[in-house]
DNA sequence: TCACATTGTCACACAATTGTCACACACATA
DNA sequence: TATGTGTGTGACAATTGTGTGACAATGTGA
């Protein structure tokens, strides 16, 4: 999957991209609107970042002019609350918007949105991280050279979540509430189900790592 | 969020008082600077709001003592163009300052204006410094080209802290109650966080000299 | 009815985190 | 040089968090 992102203050620029490659995107980094025009033509991204206060062409015309021809997913980027931004952003075809400042999991929480949204997307029944595959119709999770582990209920929502972030650390009571809803589970339930989860998944030393343990936090879902 | 009003005139005070209620705040009323003093400590506000004119100590003299421990938001009620107050009260600690008369409106656009450059804002789930980010959520420390690194609440508590104020020195007494809480830690217990806070965070050189020891004073986040 | 899978709860072992102590070293001062 | 202060470091114990096995309750299908 192959990100453009759109910004020009590099520090933030580096942010984003850091973000993205950890999450197993392709970064293109463009810092005007002109640079973006260009690279949009080259790279052909799967998906764009655009900030709208960008120097030359700005974040509107930029996006203006590339759903003239596409319709790839593109998401803004705004200063906290300014809401005629968004609304214009929207209008001349964004897909959605996030504000700055934001934290990575609100970024890639909106990313994996739009990429559903859009026809790029894999079903809504599957879910890919790497070469690990969750089939959230069969309740199966697959990971190559192995025999695909058939899920409970459960379980097959615990991994969906930590796979949505894969990467990053999901607190427990994230979880909890993702998994039971809310004020339903408790941690000595999801330390249990973990357990089990942990022990179907066999002893081979990768698969065991892939459910991650961050003490006192909560979980993660390493490749 | 809890606010202490320290205004001696009761019917100043009720109208502050009613204000910030309206507002959503919790609002506890001084009505000298020794209740001011008392009350801090036993009710740790999220901000104070108060009047220099006040009986035994005055407002400078309370600002002042407070400052020694504490970096929550203070916002000062001057007469109006006392330039002098005004100075004096900015150079005491205060954050901000308002002058009599004023509307209810001037006085909540100068406490959001506090309350946003200040980290109280709860909706901050993160923090960037250069290329530094602080998860706040996942309690995870993030270095360009260097796997995350997680933190435990204390430790996560103290770099939040130094990261807030980068680049300045942050006195220890202010990291203490930061972390631990007013009379919970000592001078002993922050000297091994950072230990072993610089522990974690490998040997690297960059990454050790983030945290600057500031002899006789305090920690320094240097970018 | 029985076998079986799934789930919630408990008890216990082990690991991580935290508070405390002891000691080494650098530096300033008399 | 001797002394005191501030800081870094390692070791230890207490506390808290996590992994694990066992058991009972529930639901499902044969």
């Amino acid at each position: 999957m192959k990100t453009l992102i759109v910004e020009d203050d590099r520090t933030l620029a580096d942010i984003l991209a850091f973000t993205f490659v950890r999450e197993g995107f392709e970064v293109i980094n463009a810092y005007s609107g002109e640079d973006a025009l260009n690279l949009w033509e080259d790279e052909c991204p799967d998906l764009m970042i655009l900030d709208v206060n960008i120097p030359l062409p700005d974040g509107f015309s930029v996006c203006e002019t590339i759903r003239k021809n596409w319709d790839t997913p593109i998401i803004f980027l705004t200063v906290r609350d300014n809401e005629e931004d968004i609304i214009r952003g929207l209008d001349v075809g964004a897909d959605d918007y996030i504000s700055k400042p934001f934290s990575p999991r609100q970024l890639m929480a909106r990313v994996d949105a739009v990429m559903r949204r859009s026809s790029i997307n894999i079903e809504e029944d599957h879910y890919q991280v790497g070469t690990v595959f969750l089939d959230l119709e069969q309740k199966s999770l697959t990971i190559p050279g192995q025999d695909p582990i058939f899920l409970s209920e459960s379980e097959c929502r615990f991994v969906h979540c930590i796979m949505r972030y894969a990467g990053q650390v999901v607190t427990s009571q994230i979880l909890i509430n993702c998994i039971w809803g809310p004020g339903n589970g408790n941690k000595e339930m999801l330390r249990q189900l973990v357990h089990r989860l942990r022990k179907k998944m066999g002893v081979q030393e990768e698969t065991q790592s892939i459910i991650e343990t961050i003490s006192g936090i909560g979980y993660c879902f390493c490749q």
